[in-house]
DNA sequence: TACATTGTGCATGCACAACATACACAATTT
DNA sequence: AAATTGTGTATGTTGTGCATGCACAATGTA
């Protein structure tokens, strides 16, 4: 459990937990068949609900990252590395596409915003 | 008045409407000294609150965009093309920041963000 | 079986978005 | 001046989502 949780972030914590173990998934550092720690220690170790860390959990399930089984715990999935790679990019196109549609709305062009990036990143 | 929210969108109306206003004031798509149309016309044209419409003038007053004067109108303030820069970019980069903080959460390098914006943008 | 450990379901408190309505102030008309 | 119209403002209500604690069900182990 290598997560940090923000109290003042204007994201929900169980987002924030969703999102930090999800590209720890998808980036290979949690391994398939890894047990993820039981909900009650995950809460009591980042000072949150149960019922929060069950969330992000569900999420995770959601997406298809992990297997919850009750009574036993939850296990990340297995899949292979092209199916990993297609999530991954699945999930930053998807908060690319608003991104953009921000810094277009703003009537920035592409070379700006790399321009930015660049300097920023 | 050219906006179009959406009630489907995850962010907040009052927030679609301060961006949306914002972006055409930086744009100079609203001249200083425009004044803004009333807020009950406002919401009677885009189907929402009076108060939904007043959250949204109040944040752009609260920004510096616009002088709201009761019994009057909201009209968009005087600046030097300079400062509308500087407030663009202001607001372009705090929202650069967390884009960036995700992408760098899935380990992208800088360059495969760019990659990705060239296909997408 | 008995017990500990795991995830699950339910009811509550709180904060915030959005709403309808009534109010207060300024400009205009009479 | 007083009344009317147009403007933003304040109050109170409703619905939704985040976070919580506690009791329940399912699983594994002695």
């Amino acid at each position: 459990m290598n997560v940090s949780i923000s109290n003042t972030s204007e994201k929900p914590i169980y987002q924030q937990l969703f999102e930090q173990i999800s590209a720890q998934i998808l980036k290979g550092e949690l391994e398939s068949g890894y047990c993820l720690p039981p909900i009650r220690q995950a809460a009591l170790e980042l000072r949150v609900s149960v019922i929060t860390v069950k969330k992000a959990w569900e999420e995770l399930e959601r997406s298809g990252l992990i297997n919850t089984v009750t009574g036993k715990g939850c296990f990340v999935a297995e899949f292979s590395s092209d199916e990993k790679l297609r999530i991954r990019n699945d999930m930053i196109l998807k908060q690319m596409e608003s991104d953009t549609a921000y810094y277009k709305s703003f009537g920035l062009t592409l070379d700006e915003v790399i321009e930015l990036l660049k300097k920023n990143y």
